[in-house]
DNA sequence: TGCCGCAATGTTAGCGGTAACGTTTTCGGA
DNA sequence: TCCGAAAACGTTACCGCTAACATTGCGGCA
């Protein structure tokens, strides 16, 4: 029995009105210089008419390549992934591919899940927001021998390629940069401990101890981030250690909440306390006082990676490689 | 020639490793209580084993269904959506179906190309961010006869299904208990004057005009929110009319970025002026003094949207629908 | 014993494209 | 005029999976 077809206009459909066989029909979109103008003229006019919507899986089934990319990011509400996702999503397109967006929730068991649904997929490569994954999830990567960008921090051993910056000598930098403004009673709140805030944190540790300074003034949950959490990590602080005089948030959310806290408590920033974030998002720019914080360059990293990811796509041979990107400290009113 | 087989564990290989047929093996992973259950250990033995990995495209090209629903945002850095994207994802991914995600640039002219990105991809649904649409668009969509949701704005013609806010009465709500509170000369600022904000800034018109006050008050751009662009529209606005009492700003990245503005200022807010925002973003509730704004059930609206969508899916006749999911007014201290 | 019905599994024929190779047409130059 | 190569187009055989139908085997019952 014939199976019944799915009414979409085919390769076969427009081919049969131009009067040409389905492979001149194929050449004329992907080869067109191949093609007689003729024929090619007349079989765009029928593409048009008929509204015909090339079926990409079976593209991707028949050449064993999707045109798609996976990315992967811990959280979609967090804007600091969002940078990094334009700069993918644009080098990509660019090169004609197609990103497919995954979140992980910060879970690498999750991040294990999407790796396996997105090679379901067919994707011809990866952009991941972590260097640490399950085994299984590494095998998986392995086995499939795809281009995998492994972004945001930097390891001694990437998968493939590796975009990123280094998160703990970032927060010995900032760490520095306060203790250089003359403060000495420094804390660090962090939340959602995840690899790259830990990793903060032990740089932030490293700049105090190098200074002689105490690194008591530590204040963790594993809560997810909010402004809301920033002010409560901020009111612990303050009344575990009344004598702090700065604080250094993992992260900018939480330095926006611990200002907008100081407010409530009219407690004067820089003057009574010094609040440092790290990112660098919009608002550390927009509250007043201005907050100061650590500029990672999201938008590059994510452009960085398409483009070393366009590269293998086009047949560049693996070759494991690290890519520093650095960052920036931007003091400012709050400091 | 022979094709050169992609290298991947197929359903061949594991049917050939139990010995049975691969269409045996198809139903273990379809169908698993039609299948006896010496057989089915046997086959799930061979997958974990060879670690195979079911192919989408393969399955999706055979059976008409990619199990997989497109679902586009006007911008992902915008937090709003994100939280549209949480119910959505999560009530697909619930009913077995994996969502791809694609933004907008709040352009309907990308949005159109993404559609037939989409539809080549094969996606058996969309979710829409929006009720305005390219005419080439809603021909794809028509022609596909995909079942569609279009969200967040209300429609009398919906394409299929709607499911969202009426957001002019949202804006004339707000602009109402502004009045209710005693302000009279109330301004409107609004960036990026998508449908939604026109709607709410005709809501904000109405209730001043019913209320017999002047709408001169209004200041608008149509460059891309932020909450530095909140700070810039309050100043053009404490400029031009120095008598304002209270504004409404189109959203909540706006408002706080006036309230910033406020405090650079030394304006006390509510006591010199009033701010109001619209959608209930988390900031709204962090900052001092929290922020008055229009509470949108964003998550709701997504978590509406898949049970609908999953509905249709799983068989349900096509039947226009709207759904109005309401909203609420959070009066805070910033009023 | 023979027949029926159902559970378990197999066979066949695609889904809509594309790689690889084959055939025909065109055309310039010896 | 004829040859040969390149351009233009066609044929075939899949990619990996599944719908639909076909077959097999076994227990139960008259």
């Amino acid at each position: 029995m014939p199976r019944r077809s799915s009414g979409r206009v085919t390769l076969q459909d427009i081919a049969e009105r131009v009067g040409v066989s389905k492979v001149t029909v194929s050449r004329c979109l992907r080869e067109p210089q191949r093609v007689s103008e003729t024929v090619r003229l007349r079989v765009e006019e029928a593409i048009d008419v008929l509204d015909y919507i090339p079926n990409r899986q079976a593209g991707a089934l028949s050449s064993g390549r999707s045109l798609s990319v996976a990315l992967l990011v811990p959280s979609i509400s967090n804007s600091v992934f969002s940078e990094v996702q334009r700069g993918v999503d644009e080098g990509l397109r660019e090169a004609g591919y197609q990103v497919l967006m995954g979140h992980t929730g910060y879970s690498i068991l999750e991040e294990e899940r999407l790796i396996d649904t997105f090679l379901a997929y067919g994707v011809d490569g990866f952009v991941l927001s972590s260097t640490r994954h399950t085994d299984y999830a590494q095998r998986l990567l392995n086995r499939a021998r795809l281009p995998v960008v492994e972004t945001m921090e930097l390891t001694d051993n990437p998968l493939d390629i590796n975009v990123g910056l280094d998160q703990r000598v970032a927060g010995r930098a900032i760490g520095e940069a306060l203790i250089a403004a003359g403060y000495r009673r420094i804390g660090f709140c962090g939340a959602r401990l995840d690899y790259r805030v830990q990793q903060r944190l032990a740089g932030w540790e490293d700049a105090l101890k190098a200074a002689g300074l105490s690194t008591q003034r530590c204040q963790t949950t594993p809560r997810p981030s909010s402004y809301r959490l920033g002010g409560e990590l901020l009111s612990a602080m303050l009344e575990r250690w009344p004598d702090m005089d700065a604080v250094f948030c993992c992260n900018d959310d939480l330095a926006a909440g611990a200002l907008f806290e100081c407010q409530r408590r009219r407690l004067d920033v820089p003057g009574q306390l010094a609040l440092a974030g790290f990112n660098g998002l919009d608002i550390t720019d927009a509250t007043w006082p201005t907050l100061t914080t650590v500029i990672t360059p999201r938008r590059a990293i994510g452009e960085q990676a398409a483009r070393l990811i366009v590269e293998r796509l086009q047949g560049a041979p693996r070759n494991p490689s690290r890519h520093d990107m650095g960052f920036e400290i931007a003091l400012r009113q709050s400091t």
